[in-house]
DNA sequence: AAGCATGTTTGCAACGTTGTAGATTGAGGC
DNA sequence: GCCTCAATCTACAACGTTGCAAACATGCTT
C-alpha cells in the first residue's frame, strides 16, 4: 500500500496529483474522499484508485484551516510521573479516541509558568479545545480572566468558585471523599485518628490545595463524630511522595504513639507509611489502620494491600470530554461544575482479611478480590461507554 | 492580557485585524510577529499594541500549511497504564519542549490494528515525524515496507535488522542488560538461576519479542560461566504484570524448591514473584536472590528493595528526538540503529544491604542510598541535555 | 423534440499565513 | 534640487482543502 519513491523524502502527494491522475477535477477528488453521495460509482472507482496509487493521505492542516475545526483537543496535566496522571491521561487519550479526537499531551511540570502559558492561550492556537488541571495557578489568575481563549475544562480539585466564561469544571468532591474515608476508619473503631500530608505553604501559596480539601474532610468527620482533633495529629510532609510518607510516619509516630489510624494524602504517602510503620514494628491493621487515596495500580499490592478512595478516573475523563465537545460545538452557557464519582475500596490496611491476601491473576483482581463501596457523589454523565472490541488485553507491553 | 469579549466566543482574531488597527499591511504585521528586523521602531511599537488590544495568537494550522512544518512530533506508545510508557512518555515531553516542539501523544492500547494504522502514515498526515513504540506488530509488516510515510524514529527493542527507509532505530540492548544482571546474580555465588517471564506464543507469533531477548540475555550468561541450564527453570507467565509474576513464583518455588536466584522479565514480574516469595517463607535475599527490569519508579519501595537494570530512559528520550529531527531537517541517510546506555542498580533483593535498607528523602535517594553500575553499551549520541533551570527537580516523582 | 427534473461534475473563492519581489519612503551626496 | 541607495513597507501568490453555486449531462415527461 504505502508506495514508495525510489529514494529522496518528496513532498506529499495532494488531490491535486490524484486529480490528475484520475483525470478528474480537484473537487471530484475530495468530494469521492469525503464520501459525497453524488458520484458515479465509475468515477467513485477510478478516483480510489488513483487514490491508492499515489498514496494520497488528507493534509490535516490544510482541513483545519479551511473547516477552522480540528479533531484535536489539548491534555494538560502536571507530570505523567505521577501515576493517578498517566492513568488518567490514558482515560482520555482512550476516550478522546474514541469520540474521533486526537489528545494533544502537554506536560506542565514546568511548574506555575507552564501552566499559565497554557491557560492564557497557548502562546499560539492549536486543536479545538483544552483540558486543564492547574496545580499551582493561582486563584486570582482565574478571577482576573473573564473569558478563556478557547473552549476549556478544568479538572481537578481546586478551582474557585467562579470560573471564566467559556470553561467548565469535572472534579472529584475530595471533601467528602476524605469524609468517607475518615467515617470508614471510625467504623472500624479507631479514634485517635491522625492525618498526614499537609504541606507547608510556601510564599504564601498553597502547593496542593488538594491536600487541604482532604485534610478539611478528615476534620469534618472527627467534627461530624463529636471526637476532638488533637492538632499535632496534623503531620506535615515536604512532597507527597512515598519518601516524604515514609519520613512523616516517622515523626508521627515518635511525637503520638497511641495513633491508631492514619488518613493518607494520596496513596503514594501511604505506602511511605506502611514501609515506616513495618520498620517501626507496628502491625497494620491492627496496630495502625491506614488509608490512603487515589487508588494507584499498585497500591493493591502494597503490603498490607492498601485500602484507598478510588475516584472514577473514566467517567472523569468522559464527562470532562463530553461537556467539552458540547462547547467546541458551540454550546456557551454560563460555566457549569459537575461531580464526578468516587468509591471507597476496602482493603488490608484498613480491616484485617478485607481484601485479598494473596494477589490474584489479573482478571479476576478486581472483580472479586476487593470491598468497593460505591460512594456518595453524584454521576452527572453516562459513564458506560462501549470498551472497543479487539484483542486488547490478550497480551501486554515491555 | 487575554482581553475579552462582553459575550459570545467569536473567531480568534487574526493578523488582518491587528492589521487594520494599527493601519499597516498584514505583512507587516507578520514582520512584527516574526522578528523581522527592518521594521521601524515606531510602526514595531504601533503594531504591538495592536497585537495586544485584539490579543492575537498565531494560527499554527495556518503557518503549518504555508510553512509545510508544524512543531508536532507524535509519540506513539502501547498504554500509559505501565509506568514504564508513562515515565518515558513524560521525558520525550520534557526534552521536546526543550527543543521547542510539542508531543502529540497516542496510544495504541488498541492493539495491532492501531499500530499498523500509526505506522502506515496515521492514516491522516500530522506533525512531522514520528516516534514509535511497536509491540505487536509482525516484523514482515516492516519488511514489505520500503519508506515511512514521515521521518520516523523506532524505539523498543524487537524490530528486525533491515528498517525502511527514512527511519532509524534506537533502543536498549535487552540482551546485554540481561547478561549483565545474570553475571550480577552469578557473582553473589547463586548458581541455580531460574528466568521467569517466558510467554506462549500465540498463533506462532511471539507476543513479547523483549521476552525472548531478556532470556537469550539469561542463556548466554549461564552459557559463558560454563552452567548447564535446567529448561524446566524457564518459568512461563500468562502475562508481564504483577499477579503473573506472582502465580509464577509458586508453580517455579514448587517445581524447583534449589532455586536461589530468579531472573524476571521485568519489574511487575519480579515484584509479583517477591510477595510469593514472602507467602512461602523464603527469605529474599538470603535464599532466594531476585533481580527485575526496568527500574520502576516502585521497586525502590518494594520489600525488599528490587535490584533491577536500569534503562537510561532520558538518553533514549533525547536521542530519538535528535536523530529525528535531524530526519525533519532534511537528512535522508540510510536507516541508523542506536544503543542507548542503561545501568545495573544494585538493591536489597540480590545484596543484603546493598540498597538502602530504609526509603530516604527523595531528594537524596537517587543518589546516595544505591550502587549504580553503569554498564555496558555504548552511549552513541550525546545524553547530556542541558537540564532546565527552575523547580523541576527539587523534588523527585516517586 | 423541447422542457424539466435529477444526478454528476466543476470553477471559484476563501481559510491565515509567509516568501518573493517590487513599490515607496527618506537620507545623504553631489 | 536631483539622483542614488538603503531602509521600510506592501501586493501578490501560494500552501491544500472545502462550501457554494453554477455548469453540464442524463433520462424522463409531455
Amino acid at each position: 500500500m504505502p508506495s514508495s519513491s525510489p529514494s529522496g523524502r518528496r513532498r506529499p502527494p495532494t488531490l491535486r496529483d490524484v486529480a490528475e491522475l484520475a483525470d478528474v477535477s480537484i473537487k471530484t477528488v475530495s468530494n469521492v474522499v469525503n464520501d459525497y453521495p453524488h458520484v458515479k460509482d465509475s468515477t467513485r472507482e477510478r478516483v480510489r484508485e488513483a487514490i491508492l496509487q499515489v498514496g494520497y493521505r488528507p493534509q490535516v492542516v490544510a482541513q483545519q484551516l479551511r473547516t477552522g475545526e480540528s479533531t484535536m483537543i489539548t491534555l494538560a496535566v502536571p507530570s505523567l510521573t505521577f501515576s493517578y496522571f498517566s492513568n488518567l491521561a490514558q482515560e482520555f487519550i482512550d476516550e478522546a479516541q474514541r469520540r474521533g479526537r486526537t489528545i494533544l499531551l502537554h506536560s506542565t511540570s514546568a511548574g506555575r509558568e507552564a501552566e499559565r502559558t497554557v491557560l492564557e492561550g497557548f502562546e499560539r492556537v492549536f486543536g479545538d479545545g483544552l483540558i486543564f488541571n492547574p496545580l499551582q495557578l493561582e486563584e486570582e489568575l482565574f478571577a482576573r480572566m473573564e473569558r478563556t481563549s478557547q473552549p476549556t475544562v478544568f479538572i481537578g480539585e481546586h478551582l474557585p468558585e467562579t470560573l471564566p466564561q467559556g470553561s467548565d469544571y469535572v472534579r472529584i468532591d475530595n471533601v467528602s471523599a476524605m469524609v468517607d474515608a475518615t467515617q470508614h476508619l471510625l467504623a472500624q473503631g479507631r479514634t485517635k485518628l491522625a492525618f498526614l500530608g499537609v504541606i507547608d505553604t510556601v510564599l504564601g501559596r498553597q502547593p496542593h490545595s488538594s491536600g487541604s480539601m482532604r485534610r478539611d474532610g478528615f476534620l469534618a468527620a472527627l467534627e461530624q463524630a463529636g471526637i476532638a482533633h488533637v492538632p499535632t495529629r496534623f503531620q506535615q510532609v515536604g512532597d507527597w511522595h512515598r519518601p516524604d510518607g515514609f519520613a512523616g510516619a516517622r515523626q508521627l509516630m515518635e511525637r503520638h504513639p497511641e495513633i491508631d489510624g492514619i488518613v493518607c494524602g494520596n496513596d503514594d504517602l501511604a505506602i511511605g507509611v506502611l514501609a515506616q510503620l513495618r520498620q517501626l514494628g507496628r502491625h497494620v491493621p491492627e496496630d495502625v489502620a491506614v488509608i490512603g487515596y487515589d487508588d494507584t495500580p499498585d497500591s493493591p499490592f502494597a503490603i498490607p494491600a492498601l485500602s484507598t478512595i478510588a475516584p472514577d478516573k473514566h467517567s472523569l475523563a468522559a464527562t470532562a470530554l463530553d461537556v467539552l465537545i458540547e462547547r467546541i460545538g458551540g454550546y456557551d452557557g454560563p460555566p457549569r461544575t459537575i461531580d464526578a464519582p468516587y468509591s471507597l475500596v476496602v482493603r488490608d490496611s484498613t480491616v484485617a482479611g478485607a481484601g485479598m491476601n494473596a494477589p490474584l491473576p489479573s482478571e479476576v483482581l478486581r472483580e472479586t478480590a476487593e470491598t468497593t463501596v460505591p460512594a456518595a457523589t453524584t454521576a452527572t454523565t453516562a459513564t458506560t461507554a462501549p470498551i472497543l472490541p479487539g484483542p486488547d488485553h490478550e497480551e501486554l507491553p515491555r
